[in-house]
DNA sequence: ACTAATACAGAGGCTACCTCACTATGTGGT
DNA sequence: ACCACATAGTGAGGTAGCCTCTGTATTAGT
């Protein structure tokens, strides 16, 4: 007998609040680097495939799941903080390949360190099991 | 042995994933109505205690976990649709009471009947064992 | 009676998106 | 070779959903 009809407007509020706690934490832990989760998540991106290597904007925007206009945007923010370079795609003239920086890279780097180092992180208050169940569920609600 | 030290940036990217995603379902069902799925959470939030029951601007804030400014806004944008309704508390002149108008009441019964009825929810694609699950670890995020 | 706290709203700002229109370039068909 | 069309990026401009800081009533505490 689960009593709860909970027609999911539980669940969402739930989602939300999980959500915005999420976003805050990272905001905490980004701003002694002047980074805003945006702009960690792009460089993230950058760097998944390998350190360096160079991705068309238009990749970019694909894997943030986000519109090329947006990659553009987060783009240039991090090119003011000397974080990534735009080059001529040597095989295409339309493209611009964007690459971390080595400063870029090193920012990874330390970031990275830190958050771990810290385990500061906003799901270490879920056991492992938690975070695989949350995982699992979360894939199938993207698709 | 659980191989992958996760450092839940792919977690991380999940939950922006499947987030973006309810917000997306979200502003897709309420567009008829010219809602956004803030103003839909707020006229919920007024309803939920009992319909037509006027609530303090603040009390209202804090549910929806914003700052009492914000819950300004969305109140304004309510009550210029007719939806809700500011009345001075005459226990206190310094507060609003806020309540949802006969109309807001109707859009209520009616937005929530077509969600209910076309079950188009976001989360139907989970069964009802990952729905409690996402419920239980999000609960258990939120602290 | 005076000070401190509280409730709200005006002003202004921010992030993280979006679409639409434009330019430069590449691609395929005839 | 030429033309139509598609594609990559960006300028312009907009929106949702938050925020802080400040000011003005009003109430509560001593």
């Amino acid at each position: 007998m689960h009593s709860q009809p909970s027609d999911s407007s539980d669940l969402g509020d739930l989602f939300h609040a999980a959500f915005r706690g999420l976003r805050r934490t990272w905001a905490e832990q980004l701003s002694p680097w002047e980074l805003t989760p945006h702009q960690w998540r792009a460089l993230m991106t950058l760097m998944r495939p390998a350190p360096g290597e160079p991705m068309r904007l238009k990749d970019l925007a694909e894997r943030l799941r986000i519109a090329p206009r947006s990659a553009t945007e987060v783009v240039d923010q991090l090119e003011v903080k000397g974080l990534v370079r735009r080059d001529p795609d040597p095989t295409d003239r339309r493209a611009t390949l964007v690459a971390a920086t080595p400063a870029g890279q090193q920012l990874y780097a330390k970031v990275s360190a830190e958050r771990r180092g810290k385990s500061s992180e906003y799901f270490a208050r879920l056991s492992a099991e938690d975070r695989a169940e949350l995982a699992r569920i979360l894939g199938q609600l993207r698709d």
